[in-house]
DNA sequence: TACTAATCGAGACGGTACGTCGGGTCTTAAT
DNA sequence: ATTAAGACCCGACGTACCGTCTCGATTAGTA
């Protein structure tokens, strides 16, 4: 992520670093990401702006490595052997559920809302940091999803034929533009409703009584 | 919006309004949102810097602006009589892949791409102009999904106890995630399936016929 | 003193240019010469910016002529038949001091202090202006003395080859100078003793008889 | 003179410094004192402006400085020795003379006319300025000629009881009002007569003898 | 007395400069 | 060699006024 003609990190200051990651997280805050300057986390962490220049490129690289760090610190904190998982129970919708209504609370927590916020803000407009962004944070996160629904369609509760990368999109986007653009309300029931929706989607389920003349015909040759 | 002693709407210069919104597109195109300044806008819509902060408050504002009147121009060029509108050709699922489809082409625009972005992320960060955002321009379109879905709940095709404005997240934010934050490709493919994955659910149908080889044979295993 | 394509005068607002005057003045001592603007002089008159862009050239015009009206005011006021004179007793020396000791007064008026400094600093560096400063407010009152110099040589107290308008910068320039420049401290004292170092000069007189009557017996070692 | 947290003066550029100088100078000489700006001194030397306004509180502080080392550096190179003294030849009317003479050239070269001009305004009216541009640059001169009529004093060309401070005013503050003020022409045959009257003062010598009453023998050789 | 043209209060406009903030580079001294 | 400190050049900020330019709404002098 340094470009310049890499100084010699052995003999990094660790101290500082801290200290800078703590000033970034706290000023982003406190006062919000756009009023979060360079010369204010040096000011702040006691620290040359010099040395912030020498070891990042930008106020969104300091602020997204220390994000990160803020983020692993958090996992080695709550799980010391696995780094997350989502419950196996066998039900597919319950585990859904269970772990939406963890990243609902998460989601409000002023800990954490302020830099994710400033940096899904800024991964909006600079694609570079986006990918770093998604590729460190995001993607590691949706595996999880991946790998549960693998685990779902080997137990028959999900279509062999579906994309699980795209299938946890149903639920984790909706929650995540919600958010993101306060584009409306997140609570459990509405969490509970999307994966609901996702698993039985939104048409009539055919009525097993052959009897049934509504249906869906019109779309898709869905059955024979 | 304004809190100074308010000044005469009546008096204001049209030709100036006009100079700016051009100069404010133009230069988010050009150089990038962060890289645009007033000063810069100013100079180049020849207008002085305080005919800028009289009627507007931030940089953010302006683009706001700027980027409402485009839609509504080009909306009145697109479509003379009724404001856009999602088809109804009674098959749901093709006239929901049509009109995403359509999307795709539309983000993919880099008339539109810079100063949306811009403004998606300032709206992300800022939540008072990510409301207006919302409001003015994606609810209006969202609006439009509701309606096709409710219609497609009279014809039976979509169960009446699904809620429209939930149920259009399954398909939009998506495809709505992927560009904002770079989490993935965009494609007709991929908007297709996300419209039969909504439409249909994952969980496998109930087999209504034991030999039936159900699920969505016709477009094999999606995704990359 | 006003170039532009004149306006009719005949139809100009009489209370617009008192309250011009009124303001201009006011603001000058209140706030000092440079923190006065034009926009505040029209505000605080209650007047268009435009009336006084077509009347006056600059700030300094409206000053002047403020000033100009107020000395006339003054003087009409001062003196309802005479525009004031200086005392012919016969004796030169003292009918100068007695107006110095005026003047030291005037000078100290805090009424006439802000604007008059104001304009005579302008007219330091802006020559066309201080022309006229100088041949409307300073002259007038010069004249006094050259009149009264001159009555002092017809009556034989003052050599026939002095020039009367340098004679009386023996003493009107170091009070004026020591007013503008804060070069000293003013006071009766100083004036008193500048009217004797003039009128007798600095070299000791020529002790025709020991018992010579002339001289200056009256004021001693003056000065610190 | 400077309130915000001391900057280093130890690290100051030295460079910057002399070229502030040297632009503030020039400018003030081309296009006159009000039209000199922050802006374009700073755009002329080179300089951020930020690097102005670190060291100095305001223009005419810039411009003081400047000024303040543009007559060190004439005094330097003109006397290396000694800093400048008034002549004595034993003839004090004489030696002054010769010197308001220099005094008449000096205040007619551009170089120095405006500058001193505009520092001479700005301390009009601005009181602290005032008593600095006073201290630093007048009284220094001033004292010069306090300095020669104490000699003349020991020598019996001037009454003992006169104040030297005062006495020089009668031929400076002449001078020194006709140049700010525009007042009067300055000329060689202006200073001589300034300091005829002065030293003889305005009253009719005492005609030691009854017979010579025309003829200029009052100031020659004064003194027995 | 009504007409009508100039002046008036008001303030938006294109500009220039202000004084401040922060970006990113560079220098210094101390560790 | 890195660090804290901070001066430096620079560009932009948001504000204050400049002097010009419309706007109705008086407001005189003329018809």
């Amino acid at each position: 992520m340094v470009k310049k003609p890499a100084p010699d990190s052995a003999r990094r200051s660790e101290r500082s670093r801290r200290a800078i990651y703590d000033a970034a997280l706290a000023l982003v805050a406190e006062v919000g990401y756009p009023r979060t300057t360079i010369e204010g986390i040096a000011a702040r962490a006691g620290v040359g702006k010099q040395t912030i220049y020498r070891w990042w490129e930008s106020k969104a690289d300091v602020l997204l490595e220390a994000f990160l760090d803020l983020s692993e610190q958090a996992s080695r904190d709550a799980g010391p052997e696995y780094g997350f998982a989502i419950p196996d129970t066998g039900d597919l919708a319950a585990d859904l559920k269970a772990v939406l209504r963890l990243t609902v609370d998460q989601l409000g927590d002023p800990r954490f809302e302020a830099p994710s916020r400033a940096l899904a803000a800024e991964g909006v407009v600079n694609e570079q940091l986006g990918r770093v962004f998604v590729a460190k944070l995001l993607e590691p996160s949706l595996q999880l999803y991946v790998d549960r629904v693998r685990a779902a369609q080997s137990a028959g509760q999900v279509r062999r034929d579906v994309d699980p990368r795209i299938a946890l999109e149903l639920w984790v986007s909706p929650l995540a533009q919600r958010w993101l653009q306060h584009t409306g309300p997140i609570s459990y029931d509405y969490t509970d409703t999307l994966v609901e929706y996702a698993l039985n989607g939104l048409a009539p389920r055919t009525p097993d009584v052959p009897s049934g003349p509504s249906g869906t015909p019109e779309h898709g040759p869905v059955g024979p």
